[in-house]
Order: C-alpha cells, then sequence, then structure tokens
RNA sequence: GGUCCCGUGGUGUAGUCUGGUUUAACAUACGGCCCUGUCAAGGCUGAGAUCGCGGGUUCAAAUCCCGUCGGGACCGCCA
C-alpha cells in the first residue's frame, strides 16, 4: 500500500500516528536545516516537514526534490507550532514530520506552473493536458462534472429510468447537421455515421416499452467550433412514454432545481419556477430565443408612434413591413458621440443600417440625431412608453423584425457585460415554447420543421397545417439558462397519418422519406405510445456551473478550434494500407499539399 | 468561405502605435551557494529569447508593409 491516507484528510485527531502519504511535490520551501514539501494528491494537499536533527537521511534525501516529482513519505502526523497553523489548507492545522522518503519518479520541469492559476496560452494547455488537468481550476471542473453526472443518474434512477446505451455506429441522416462518417470495411462503398443524437434510437425505444430512457450521450456533428460547440459532445438524453409537454417540463425543472442545489449550493436560481416565455414573447422582449434573464434593458417596441413622426428612416422602415424598436440604456445619458459610434459599429455586424439614439444627459436637455423630427407629443409618448428619465440613453434600430431582434439582442448583452450587470452566482432558468411549428426556407421555397421531423405539432394547431402552416405552433419546448440554450426537446408524432401530413407539408416526397426512415415508419405501426423526451447539454450546463467562457474547460480532452487533438495529434494520415483495406482512395484538394 | 484579435527566454508580461535611447526589460520557473518554521519563504549568484516563420521598405526593424504558419473570438454553418 503507497498511501494510509489522502493529502486532504489529516486532521488534529490523527496526530500521533505514524502515516504513509504518496503524490506530488506541489512546493518546495527549503530552509537549510529544515525543508518543507507541499505533497499533492487529487483530495487535497498537506504539508511534510523533513528535519535535519530529527531524521538527517531523510532531510538530506529531500534535498534533490523538484516540482512534480512523485514520491512517498512516511511519517509522525503532528500538531504545528502555534502560529504556524495555515487556515488556507484543509489540513493546515498539521503537519507530517517525514522519517522516510521514496522517490517514485522525477520529473522533467513541466512546460508551465501547476501551482498557480495564471493564464497559459490554451494551445500549451492542451499539448500537455495531462498537466493542465493537475492544475487546481481543472481539478475543481472535473470534479463538477462528476458530481453533476452523478446527481442526474441517480435522480433519474430513482424516479425509474433505466439508462441504455446506443449505437455510435449508426446511419447517416442528410438532415441537420453534417455528419461524421465511419467507412465500412466489410461493406465497400458503404459508410456509418456517428449519431449527432440519439434521436430516433430514443424514439424507437419508446416503442419497445422502456417508457422512461435516459442516457449520458455522446454527440458528433461535423460543424464548425464555437465556444459553446465542440465536435463531440455530451447530451443527457432523456425520453418518456405516456406523457405530455408539461410531464417532460416538471421533470426538468425538478431535476435541475435540486441539481443546483446538491452541486453548487453558492449559486442562486433567479426564479422558479421557471419562467415560461413564448418564442414570440422571447424575441419582442429580448431579441433572442435564448434570452438572458439576469438583467433588464428590454426591447420596446414603439412602431405604433413612429408611424409618421417625419422621421423618414424610421417612416420608410415601417413601410417596408419593418418595425422600430428601442432600449432604454439606463444612466448611460452622458456617453459621448464616440461611445455612441461603438455601439453603432456593434449592431452593424448584425446587419442594422445605424443606431438612432435621444441622450438625455441632464434634466430637460435632448441630444439626439432624430428628435427633432418628433413632434412635443410623439416624444412625450415615446419617453413614457420607455420609461426614460433625465440620465438615460435612448437607442433604437428600425428595419425588418429579424434584423431589429437579432442586433437589438447582441446589443443588450453587450450592454449587459459592458455596464457589468451580470451577477454571475445567479441561475436565471427559462423554458421557451410555442415555437412555430415550420419556417419558411426562402431559398427552397418550402418549410422547413423548426425542431426536427418527428416534432407533433400543438393538437389544436393541427388543421393549420393545410391552411396556414407559418401561424402554427409545435410543442416544442427550449430549455435556456443565462444567455445559453442548454437543451431543447419535443412532443414527437406518434401517429401515422399526421407524420405523413408532415412529410408532405416539408416536401418529403414519401418514397424518400420511406428510404431514410423506413425502421421508423414502420416500428410506429406496431403500437407507439404517446412519447417526448429532451436533451439537454452537459457540457454547457457544467461550463454555467463552474463559471467558465467556454466548454473546453469542461472537457477532460478538449479539440481546439480548427477540431484538432493537439496532444495526440489527431486528426492524423493512415498508413496507405489501411485505406486499401476500406476500399478508399484519398484525392486532396489542390489547396492542400501532399506531404 | 469570411471578419477581427493575438504570437517577445520554460511560463506570464513590458517594449510595437511614434523604427535608433536595448547589450530586448520585469516577474516567475530553472542551475549553484547560504539559511531550522516556511506556506507566493528569504538572501546572494548564474544561465536562458537571432522577438512564430519567410520576404520587403530603410543607413537602421521586435517595432512599418506583404505573405505564411499557429492560436483565439465571431459571422456563415450548427434540423
Amino acid at each position: 500500500m503507497y498511501k494510509t491516507h489522502t493529502c486532504g484528510e489529516l486532521r488534529t485527531e490523527d496526530v500521533g500516528k505514524t502515516v504513509k502519504l504518496a503524490g506530488w511535490v506541489h512546493r518546495r520551501r527549503d530552509h537549510g536545516g529544515v525543508t518543507f514539501i507541499d505533497l499533492r494528491d487529487r483530495f487535497g494537499i498537506t504539508q511534510v516537514v523533513f528535519d535535519s536533527q530529527t531524521a538527517p537521511q531523510a532531510h538530506q534525501a529531500a534535498d534533490a526534490l523538484r516540482m512534480e516529482w512523485v514520491i512517498q513519505v512516511e511519517g509522525i502526523v503532528r500538531k504545528r507550532p502555534p502560529g504556524s497553523e495555515n487556515p488556507a489548507l484543509a489540513t493546515g492545522e498539521i503537519e507530517v514530520a517525514a522519517q522516510e522518503l521514496r522517490v517514485l519518479n522525477s520529473a522533467k520541469t513541466p512546460p508551465f506552473l501547476i501551482y498557480k492559476d495564471e493564464e497559459i496560452d490554451e494551445h500549451t494547455r492542451l499539448k500537455y493536458r495531462y498537466l493542465d488537468l493537475r492544475r487546481e481550476r481543472m481539478r475543481r471542473n472535473l470534479e463538477l462534472r462528476h458530481r453533476v453526472v452523478k446527481f442526474i443518474r441517480d435522480y433519474l434512477d430513482e424516479r425509474g429510468f433505466w439508462e441504455i446505451e446506443t449505437p455510435i455506429l449508426f446511419k447517416t441522416t442528410p438532415e441537420g447537421a453534417r455528419n461524421y462518417l465511419v467507412p465500412s470495411r466489410l461493406h465497400p462503398g458503404e459508410f456509418y455515421a456517428l449519431p449527432q443524437s440519439p434521436q430516433q434510437l430514443k424514439q424507437l425505444l419508446m416503442v419497445a416499452g422502456v417508457e422512461r430512457y435516459f442516457q449520458i450521450a455522446r454527440c458528433f456533428r461535423d460543424e464548425d467550433q464555437r465556444g459553446d460547440r465542440q465536435p463531440e459532445f455530451t447530451q443527457l438524453d432523456i425520453e418518456m412514454s405516456f406523457v405530455d409537454r408539461e410531464d417532460v417540463m416538471q421533470l426538468v425543472e425538478d431535476l435541475f432545481t435540486k441539481l443546483v442545489a446538491a452541486v453548487v449550493p453558492e449559486k442562486r436560481i433567479l426564479a422558479s419556477p421557471f419562467p415560461r416565455l413564448s418564442y414570440r414573447e422571447a424575441l419582442e422582449r429580448f431579441g433572442k430565443d435564448n434570452p438572458d434573464l439576469r438583467y433588464g434593458l428590454e426591447l420596446v417596441n414603439v412602431t405604433d408612434l413612429m408611424h409618421n413622426c417625419g422621421f423618414a428612416v424610421f417612416e420608410q422602415a415601417i413601410r417596408s413591413g419593418g418595425s422600430v424598436r428601442g432600449i432604454n440604456v439606463k444612466g448611460c445619458g452622458e456617453y459621448s458621440r464616440k461611445q455612441i459610434d461603438e455601439l453603432t459599429e456593434f449592431v452593424k455586424q448584425f446587419g442594422a443600417k445605424g443606431l438612432a439614439y435621444i441622450a438625455l444627459p441632464h434634466e430637460g436637455e435632448v441630444r439626439s440625431t432624430f428628435a427633432k423630427f418628433l413632434s412635443p407629443e410623439v416624444q412625450a409618448a415615446l419617453f413614457e412608453r420607455m420609461r426614460a428619465e433625465a440620465g438615460d440613453l435612448l437607442v433604437f434600430i428600425a428595419d425588418k423584425d429579424k434584423i431589429v431582434f437579432e442586433a437589438l439582442g447582441r446589443l443588450r448583452v453587450h450592454l449587459a457585460e459592458k455596464l457589468g450587470l451580470i451577477d454571475e452566482n445567479v441561475l436565471a432558468f427559462c423554458w421557451i415554447i410555442d415555437f412555430p411549428f415550420v419556417v419558411w426556407n426562402e431559398e427552397e421555397q418550402r418549410w422547413d420543421p423548426s425542431h426536427h421531423l418527428f416534432t407533433a405539432p400543438m393538437p389544436e394547431d393541427i388543421p393549420l397545417l393545410d391552411t396556414d402552416p407559418g401561424r402554427a405552433r409545435g410543442q416544442q419546448y427550449d430549455l435556456v439558462l443565462n444567455n445559453y440554450e442548454i437543451g431543447g426537446g419535443s412532443i414527437r408524432i406518434h401517429d401515422r397519418a399526421l407524420q405523413e401530413k408532415v412529410f408532405k407539408l416539408i416536401g418529403l416526397d414519401l418514397e424518400v422519406a420511406r428510404e431514410r426512415f423506413g425502421h421508423m415508419l414502420e416500428a410506429f405501426e406496431y403500437g407507439t405510445p404517446p412519447h417526448g423526451g429532451i436533451a439537454p447539454g452537459i457540457d454547457r450546463i457544467c461550463m454555467i456551473l463552474a463559471g467558465e467562457p467556454n466548454i473546453r474547460e469542461v472537457i477532460a480532452f478538449p479539440k481546439n478550434q480548427a477540431a484538432r487533438d493537439v496532444m495526440a495529434g489527431a486528426p492524423s494520415p493512415v498508413e496507405p494500407k489501411q485505406l486499401e483495406e476500406l476500399h478508399i482512395r484519398v484525392e486532396l484538394p489542390a489547396t492542400v499539399q501532399k506531404s
């Protein structure tokens, strides 16, 4: 046995015991006659003392120790001399007086300091991820993620769910994200696809009568990276039979409420029950369907006031079917022209042509590009609608709704960050419901499903599918937390006739549908229960709970922005023999030089 | 496919805008020596960067320009 205790567990009760500890040399403080080693393992840090008087041999041996050497120490636990306790350490009341030292392994000087929580170039961190993971920040994140997943497993198990694994090698689905493909050796020219999610399989498990299924499921999407997107990521995949929308939402809400209390008790849930916003309301008030509810700065629709306001830019936008909306940026009335220009540049990124403003630096003073066009009545109505007071800055965008929402929604987040309105300890969960069932695809001149093919429409909206599909709502729900969509789900179609109606609506030929989803359609004919589910993203949830800026920080071995594993060097070329076996010939694009 | 930002000893930064004052500075880590109560230990001392790479402008380039590579943020994409 290498250790009798971990480096995090010795306390004053253990004083007098002879113990063995093993771990890494975290820090070393050599005072000549006495040397202190902070010995670290996954569980904590314990101070080990090498004294030249009482243990001269061990003391001499300790002279050679360097950072990150792996050692074993045998010694006696003793209380630290009064005044030398370290309250920053859980084991800070005691120390281990070393009698014997055994070096288990020496270590090269690491490329960065393990004990220091400084920002290191991420490429270096990823290249030496196994060292990066030794650092406290990463250790904490790994533990948090373990706690989250463990809590979820226990919670769902207690409620009768089974965790069932579904295949990683599955069938390609041309819809949605680009697939990762795996060539088949046994079937030349054919490919498996890695699942974007176990969507079809979990529905088939419902046909199978499982009733309550979950999986901590790895999903794969071959799309470009973002801070909250990796080529492979993990979803909590849930599917239930004999449930309606309300049942799924209640379960998930209860799960996350209890999870937060258990895993991150220092965080506060903003509102419980979670607020529910219709898709339309989310856009109207926040400009996006993943709104951050931790602060105000809500959008205000002033279109009706601006119909004949005299300001041509506004009038024209309204005449071409658009709207005029604004945000009251409280307390920024004294923004300089330069500061407002910066905001204008910001919204231009998202298609806005400009940013109109009315600054109210002081009582009675108005600074604006367009206020002069407004009649006193319109101006008064505008100020009232926007609850404008002296000291405020009102900003407006006039355009098509899509652009107004996008630009103001982004501006709202930008302003909140800039003005420091975000409380990092608050978790603002909310539900977005009543999504449009289908959205018009201008390019292809047809309706696309807004969620996925098997999502059920609201029962009362089924007649609309024939008359006015754009107005039909789906039985879909998104779970949103602090500016991130952390999960989406729906009640599925379990009726063959309705499913065919939907295929028809979105222009999916029945023959093609059979080819791609024949197994689903056939399965549905053998007695399919009403069912639905949801799939919260584990990485994003952990990222937010850990207070991290991207999901790489909560993934042990993530890929970089170019989808590379820089530690192992994946992807990589393969041996010609391997390609031969797979019946694959590589043709590089002209821009890539052959090496 | 596109836009923006970054690249200086092992690590983190300064210097770059405004070229010469630099023998490229500081901290930390690293080597050696001293030191019995530290916990960011301390003191003395030493070594370590042709400034990502290539080209150009110039009497002179870490600094300006072009290209390229690497990294990050974002748009497109992500049912």
